[in-house]
DNA sequence: CGATAAATTGACCGATTTTTGACTTTTAGA
DNA sequence: TCTAAAAGTCAAAAATCGGTCAATTTATCG
């Protein structure tokens, strides 16, 4: 399946040659022209992302902190202009890279292939983490406890993963919800508590133990 | 080192107060009372601001896109009023957040620290504060006297917070209770009352020492 | 398309916290 | 000493929060 590549820029000209060029190098592409655009096209769960941050009508280094809260993959800047501050302020924005113009349609797809290239290594390495008897194979997304697998659904899977990766610490349902549906949900939420129980009961099932705990008023914590 | 906020406010009761909780949180705290101060004050480069765009003096929302202009970090709006139109103008205007009046003073640093955390990842804020024999975390609202804990509820807790911060000070109900709620109370209340014996009590069985003492007529005041 | 699993929502219960109202005690000043 | 205001006490009502279940909506897969 080919790599998809968003493209948001609001130069139509630029876009188009752009688009063009790398859809003969095999990409496809989605052009977006501005932030609303930008952010409904994440919805196609690109691969990369370049975004032109000198866009005078949008703040595009905004832009790029609601991208990164919402897809992990490399996103790389187009600019005119490129100091250190610059850089710095982008790199915190969460970018992950720089391209200044003008550059030649070589360079620009040179380094978008390094960059699918590295994220697609790093997805092929196996994160397995293990912690309290638990196995936790990051990259397939599976939890085990010893031999038996707890079958978690893929929110469950976010959730436990969160809690136990910050071991002790209280998280109050906002931020739970903020952590793994990356955006804020209503104050008073049924349905953390609901992943709440049903987590509770695979992991009770299976170890027999409570490593979920509820302080009252404040939140939930992965005991340790 | 201390995360900066800028309070951009022309309620000089009210500045005072959000500046005494947020440096009571562990940040360092920047007053403006009007645009010229507040623009002047941007050489502190402050990671975080709070603008109240329902000044008479004015335009809130003007001010807020001069701010941007030139910083990068979150702004959070301050406003009694909030309609669709509203949001839409402050976003527009590059503000980040909105918190609506009346609002605690827990709800205020929850949301502060939520935009700070969201921002970069630095751990710089001390949550832990310790003080004749007792350690106070605010991170996990916690209160030990030596080894024992002291068990307050959130409300309790409040009142612990802001009586120790602000030690051998007088506040009368009225002012204990706007701090910890956030908004006037009548003002022969009961509830401050009832509180503080609660406190006492939980205080008493822990140390066997008194540090809340009323000032008839006045108030009460932490001792120290 | 339909079947199945997952995610979310709404309703309800019980526990805890917060607030209230009635009452008692203490205090300062006449 | 007496009195009115302020503070303290207690119990009970009200509000909040978390846990649970059933029902509905939404995704996923064949």
């Amino acid at each position: 399946m080919a790599h998809k590549i968003l493209i948001v820029d609001d130069e139509k000209m630029l876009t188009e040659l752009l688009s063009s060029h790398l859809q003969a190098c095999g990409y496809e592409t989605f052009v977006a022209e501005d932030a609303q655009q930008a952010i409904s096209m994440l919805t196609t769960y690109p691969d990369l992302i370049l975004l032109d941050i000198s866009m005078p009508e949008m703040d595009g280094l905004e832009l790029c902190k609601i991208i990164r809260n919402n897809v992990i993959c490399p996103i790389l800047f187009l600019t005119a202009r490129i100091t250190e501050q610059d850089k710095i302020n982008g790199l915190q924005a969460g970018g992950d890279d720089y391209i200044t113009k003008p550059f030649s349609l070589q360079e620009l797809s040179a380094r978008v292939a390094a960059h699918l290239r590295r994220d697609e290594r790093s997805k092929c390495t196996p994160k397995i983490v293990s912690s309290q008897g638990f196995i936790v194979n990051l990259a397939e997304r599976k939890i085990f406890y010893g031999e038996t697998e707890l079958n978690l659904s893929n929110r469950e899977f976010d959730i436990v993963e969160f809690l136990m990766c910050h071991a002790n610490q209280i998280f109050d349902k906002e931020r739970i919800y903020e952590a793994v549906w990356g955006f804020h949900g209503e104050g008073d939420s049924n349905v953390i508590k609901e992943h709440i129980r049903k987590i509770r009961n695979k992991l009770t099932d299976a170890t027999g133990k409570e490593y979920i705990e509820t302080v009252w008023g404040m939140g939930y914590r992965w005991k340790k």
